[in-house]
RNA sequence: GGUCCCGUAGAUCAGUUUGGAGUGAUCGCCACCCUGUCAAGGUGGAGGCCGCGGGUUCAAAUCCCGUCGGGACCGCCA
């Protein structure tokens, strides 16, 4: 139908006779004799010349065939790929007419994203989604090699399964044959995947569709796709070069530079260093420790478990006093009693001192001491939070991230690897720990003598647990597995889940352990995330074809609607009415 | 469950702080003119429940309450 790409002539065309397909992007009439006629495909635009009296509007989806040809002296257009040429189009052929679209088509106008995702088909003809998704295919057929190099093999499981409470909300499925009956849809593979382990595949992977009906953010969808991997007799270190070895080849195939650091850091540094457990490490303003040098201070707001500070360069010139102000607010709301905050500024004696905010309360040695530990210059400002540890880590953490942290597509892409994460991350109000992970995640083998003694000593047992993060954004995470039955079975016991709860609904993995378990541990990332940052979007909604709204609603084809009747008859099924 | 921001023509936005005569601009659209433009140009024209509902007022796009839709975030996401 077509002996050429738009985007594709050059001026080593010029003379041939081509023919292309596309949709007319721009027209300039000049009369009946003369019309210039801009036509795309995903390679791009190139310039037709037809006679003025043809009809040829937005959007409309034409053939044409003519010769290519130098443009005239003068009117070369150097901003297009194809500018050197145009065709000298001697036939037009309308292979379907187009109503205007319903937004400019132009690169430049922010148009509401309802309006883009309601008509995605047409939104997604400009070049900014073109780009998304052909990067997105790149990513995914550059993991399915990697992995395939590393002897991974590609194992499909089932979407319709069995629903088990832990974790995220399942989506249901109700079941026609079985009415009162449901499957889930699959928050993950994750007891396929070890199922996959005890029957011998050794190394297995999926490029597979997660689904979670949690609420939905710039980077959460109901349902993501993630490279979900799991390999027989490994260690958390191979796992760390599995995975490492795919994610560098999607960064080279993607930007061309390949990234050589995968530095790893404890998640209890990342907690004291960052006050968070996926670290954006493309810019400095760590947390630093303070709490010494406010042991037995006379200031009140700063008698606590902990005191941590950080240092904005500038701040004192850059932030006025309004925004000063929205921090302190956001502090709060962060959950800190208050936000204590003062400026860098030069003393008499030419060195610097801290003023303003709470400077009057501190002592002439504490000041300096807290200007050496920032290691602060005059202009600069310095935040402090004095509170409970976890409190001080979380929201001076939210502060440097409100303050320091670059736009998506800035900084390069720092990836890091946070290991030893707790195997609990507290304990309930019954007293029982809460799992971290899932209660499948190996314990740390040199905190055994914690988790025997149990209690409060759980807290501080670590697990065989770790994340890979990217710019801040959580790429994945992934565990050495428990095999051996004797030691799920503590941990379900001290989760409180019975031998005939954990039956019910792990029965089917606890049966296959019986059967010979090989030691395994994995990794799942998510391909939204990875893509998106890879392409310097900052919503994933930007990498997906046709994804779904913060209210989960497709306004494309109206998901979620209602069931007619008889569907629900069907299925056994009745709604309630709305409790109004 | 909560906090914050947005909603005016097909699109992007002004106007809302401080209520006041007829809601403007740009792009797009329609018609006509135009033989070298490329965000073409010119002339003319059409197009608005100011998201929706209620309230205050002599008077509401503007103030108040509610609601719907969209976005960012907290909680949530083993």
């Amino acid at each position: 139908m077509r002996t050429d790409m738009c985007g594709q002539l050059t001026s080593a065309d010029i003379g041939r006779t081509v023919t292309i397909c596309g949709w007319v992007d721009r027209r300039r009439e000049h009369g009946e004799h003369l019309a210039f006629i801009d036509l795309r495909d995903h390679t791009g635009v190139l310039q037709c010349v037809v006679d003025g009296s043809r009809d040829l509007r937005s959007e409309y989806v034409v053939r044409m065939t003519g010769e290519v040809r130098s443009r005239p002296e003068g009117t070369v257009n150097p901003d297009l790929a194809t500018g050197d040429v145009e065709v000298d189009v001697n036939s037009v052929e309308i292979l379907s007419q187009a109503e205007p679209p319903p937004f400019p088509m132009d690169e430049r106008t922010g148009v509401d994203e309802t309006i883009r995702l309601r008509h995605r088909y047409v939104d997604l003809r400009k070049s900014r989604m073109q780009r998304n998704l052909r990067t997105r295919a790149v990513v995914n057929s550059t993991i399915r090699a990697a992995m395939e190099r590393q002897g991974f093999v590609e194992v499909e499981t089932p979407m319709l399964i069995a629903s088990t409470p832990e974790g995220a909300r399942d989506f249901v499925v109700p079941s026609r044959k079985e009415p009162g009956s449901f499957y889930a849809l699959p928050q993950s593979p994750q007891l396929f995947k070890q199922l996959c382990m005890v029957g011998g595949i050794d190394r297995y992977y999926q490029i597979a569709r997660c689904l979670r009906d949690e609420d939905l953010r710039a980077d959460r969808q109901f349902e993501f796709m993630q490279l979900d991997a799991e390999a027989s007799f490994v260690s958390q270190e191979d796992v760390f070069e599995f995975i490492s070895e795919a994610v560098a080849d999607v960064a080279e195939a993607v930007t061309g530079d390949r990234p050589t650091e995968f530095p790893h850091i404890t998640w209890a540094e990342s907690m004291e260093r960052f006050g968070n457990d996926k670290p954006d490490m493309r810019f400095g303003m760590e947390l630093t420790e303070l709490t010494p040098i406010f042991e037995g201070t006379e200031a009140r707001v700063f008698q606590a478990e902990c005191v941590k500070g950080i240092c904005l360069e500038g701040g004192a010139e850059s932030l006025s006093r309004n925004q000063v102000d929205s921090l302190v607010d956001d502090a709060k709301r962060w959950g800190a009693k208050g936000l204590a905050w003062m400026r860098v500024a030069t003393g008499d004696d030419g060195r610097a001192r801290l003023e303003a905010g709470v400077a009057k309360f501190l002592s002439a040695d504490e000041g300096s001491a807290v200007i050496a530990a920032l290691d602060a210059r005059p202009g600069d400002m310095v935040f402090l939070v004095a509170d409970a540890r976890r409190m001080v880590q979380r929201v001076l953490g939210m502060l440097r991230l409100a303050l320091g942290r670059p736009a998506v597509g800035e900084g390069g892409f720092k990836f890091v690897w946070v290991v030893d994460f707790p195997l609990f991350e507290g304990l309930g109000d019954d007293g029982k720990p809460i799992p971290a992970h899932h209660p499948f995640t190996m314990p740390h083998p040199d905190d055994m003598a914690n988790f025997d003694a149990g209690g409060e000593a759980l807290l501080d047992v670590r697990s065989q647990a770790y994340d890979l993060v990217l710019n801040g954004w959580e790429l994945g995470s992934g565990s050495v597995r428990i095999h051996r039955n004797d030691i799920q079975s503590r941990i379900f016991d001290l989760l409180g889940i019975s031998e005939e709860e954990a039956q019910a609904k792990f029965g089917f993995l606890l049966d296959a352990f019986r059967f010979g378990a090989p030691p395994h541990a994995g990794f799942a990332f998510g391909i939204d995330r990875l893509t998106a940052l890879m392409v310097g979007e900052e919503n994933i909604r930007e990498v997906i074809a046709f994804p779904k709204t913060q209210s989960g609603a497709d306004p494309l084809t109206n998901a979620p609607g209602p069931l007619d009747s008889a569907q629900l008859e069907e299925l056994g099924l009745r709604v309630l009415p709305q409790a109004t």
